[in-house]
DNA sequence: TGATTTTCTTGAAGTAGATTAAGTTTTTTG
DNA sequence: CAAAAAACTTAATCTACTTCAAGAAAATCA
């Protein structure tokens, strides 16, 4: 009895905001494995939700990466500063995206990355213990973390091929081509970083004098 | 007692060059996750060992990756050939290195890549009904492809920004004193389209004429 | 072993895109 | 709303590489 009137206070809960919101990691799980009501309920309970203003640093250069952030409004992206002090964009998230450094999170070790809002957000983040003990807690859901890093890795692979075999225009259209409402969403220098070409350039290809 | 017998029928096997080579899988997997001796028997009978000739193609272009292989020894690597018929390398594998096209062996559609071995290479391989299965027999193995994936993943983020970062020499000498051994394996002009400058500029390189 | 194929080297000429620097437009902030 | 900061544009100059072409060396094959 003191378990049904806890689970209908949850309920309640159930129709604010928050919970929509977190909701869209349950869905995204659910796109991968099966998670009934309850499993949702304590998959939930190891997350943070956290709101970060645009420009926020989630991660720096040097230190140890203690969250994977999952993504439920916003953009984020990992960069890096160059020798020459510029800022180069590897990654881009968006909505139900996962951002972190994999390697760093690991192995506990100083990250070579930076993970910065590009816009104000909203994430689910959670520390690496209590991602261990979510895990051992549920195993299952190493089938949807390895999911989501085979999907991952595919698209680096892909993003080395067009960096490979397109020149900096093709590595433009192609991308507007595809994306068309997110070119919208970040400023054109830092997606003229991540598809690796300067700010300039990017400014003369959009003018068509290339 | 008849299980005895056919335990100790598999003791002898154990023995053979071939059981040795395919203990190299069990040993990489128990880097990651506990297996008892019969699921690690059950784990190797999912898997085929292939013996594979220098310049074998493992895989082409747009046709269904429908293997993942595990290599027990030599070498391999995905390619593409780009607008000007040219060759790049975008990965190599060594002893213990997984290497396929995941998109392509997960989603089942067209590859873009091709996999070749660069030498005469011993490979374990499994297709992608055997791995569902094998999976589903021993849902733990899950968490090692994770580990294994975030491993690839975090590899490839480092190639993306020292591509990014590092001047075509940068690149040569920081791979030369990663990897020296490997850099006599491969034919040189495999490894300047890895690190995406031309057969050329890499003569040019090595006799310091940069 | 000699013949063939593959890989590596060298130098001259060309180019995709970087750099620099200054000005303009847009966005954010108090 | 004005002021400051952030983002974008333009044009001139420069350079890290590519491309081309031809020959030399090394590896493989019959």
């Amino acid at each position: 009895m003191i378990w049904v009137a806890f689970f209908m206070l949850s309920v309640f809960k159930i129709d604010s905001y928050l919970y929509f919101m977190n909701s869209i990691l349950i869905a995204h799980i659910r796109k991968s494995i099966d998670l009934n009501d309850s499993e949702a309920e304590m998959v939930l309970s190891y997350f943070d939700q956290q709101t970060i203003r645009k420009k926020t640093l989630l991660l720096e250069e040097g230190h140890i990466c203690n969250k994977q952030y999952f993504i439920l409004k916003g953009c984020l992206r990992s960069y890096i500063i160059n020798a020459k002090g510029n800022e180069q964009t590897l990654q881009f998230g968006i909505e139900s995206w996962w951002v972190t450094d994999y390697m760093s999170f690991q192995n506990q070790n100083a990250s070579h990355f930076f993970i910065q809002a590009i816009e104000n957000s909203e994430v689910l983040s959670i520390s690496k213990t209590a991602l261990e003990e979510l895990l051992s807690q549920l195993p299952k859901l190493e089938r949807y973390f390895k999911l989501t890093l085979q999907k991952s890795f595919g698209a680096a692979q892909m993003r080395i091929k067009y960096l490979f075999t397109m020149t900096a225009e093709e590595r433009y259209h192609h991308f507007n081509d595809s994306f068309p409402d997110f070119v919208q969403r970040v400023p054109q220098y830092m997606l003229a970083s991540y598809l690796d070409f300067s700010p300039e350039f990017m400014s003369k290809i959009r003018a068509g004098k290339i």
